[in-house]
DNA sequence: ATAAAACCTCAACTTAACTTGAGGTAAAGT
DNA sequence: ACTTTACCTCAAGTTAAGTTGAGGTTTTAT
């Protein structure tokens, strides 16, 4: 009942993107077909779901690797069920709310940081980002002991 | 007493970037220097208050393109002042606050959509959404009439 | 007075995510 | 039947945001 058949242009057209984006995502393993006779992409409606996944990720910029990754979870060789999707959905749900959370900080940071006078750079969680909002490796770092001191005095200099 | 001259390699350690990100970024005229008796390139202390920003914008997902554009509200003959500061700060938080409120209609619409067993492809919101989450333009488009009432009948299909 | 560390410029390379184009086959419309 | 539209492959081009490297100058440290 709930069977159909797509072909690229209209998986195109019904998703808003272009058939070279198909032949992409295909090449890099996002979404799979089969061929016609003709040997013409041919798509279970499942991959409008896929589709509509990667573009809702990608607009709260989840790289395609990332989401390569979450859709490893689905099984590849049947047709993903309900509760395959629910917990692809589940983990998605942390990670959006991972991402509110930083914006969240980040938005009152700015109401109280930005908009401030203030430019303490020890202080300021926006010239310090690593200690109040980001929780990812490799960020800012501090000048080292030397350099400290001689800020301690008054603020760094490039000559001594 | 808050005056201080900056070096790149000290800007870029202090904010935990490549000395050839600063070059980078100011040939694209987000930051500025002035050049030393020898050409090597001098910071105002506001450099890193520009930076931090567009870290924290870079972040949440905003073009260097939109930054720059943001800056130019920003005076260019004089020091932004605290006023300055303010304003953008305002900018951002409604900016802010819409990407907010679109991670929430996603994440809500994830729980209750991709976790769904539902292929209701002309009502559900990730199918569509156009309709219910974004407000940017040249998203998906409904396949066109002829189609849709073949669709009526049975779901799409590619050959007649 | 040197040696090492920091800087300079400019061009070319890198990665992600696609897009464009050439040259040719398949399917659909009339 | 035939013409238009949709597809196919494969290679090369594009944009954003940097990074890397070569070849040379300044500063800083000893």
């Amino acid at each position: 009942m709930a069977e159909a058949i797509w072909s690229v242009g209209k998986v195109a057209k019904r998703c808003g993107i272009n058939v070279s984006t198909l032949h992409f995502y295909e090449q890099q393993g996002l979404i799979h077909s089969w061929r016609n006779a003709g040997n013409q992409r041919r798509y279970k409606p499942e991959v409008l779901r896929r589709i509509s996944v990667i573009k809702a990720a990608q607009k709260v910029g989840v790289s395609l690797e990332e989401i390569k990754q979450a859709f490893e979870s689905l099984p590849n060789n049947r047709t993903p069920t309900v509760e395959d999707w629910q917990q692809l959905s589940k983990n998605w749900q942390q990670m959006l709310d991972g991402r509110i959370a930083y914006l969240q900080k980040l938005r009152n940071n700015l109401a109280g940081c930005i908009g401030c006078g203030c430019l303490s750079m020890t202080s300021c969680p926006l010239y310090n980002p690593d200690d109040k909002l980001a929780e990812s490796g490799s960020g800012p770092v501090l000048l080292d002991q030397a350099e400290q001191k001689a800020r301690a005095q008054q603020e760094p200099n490039a000559s001594s």
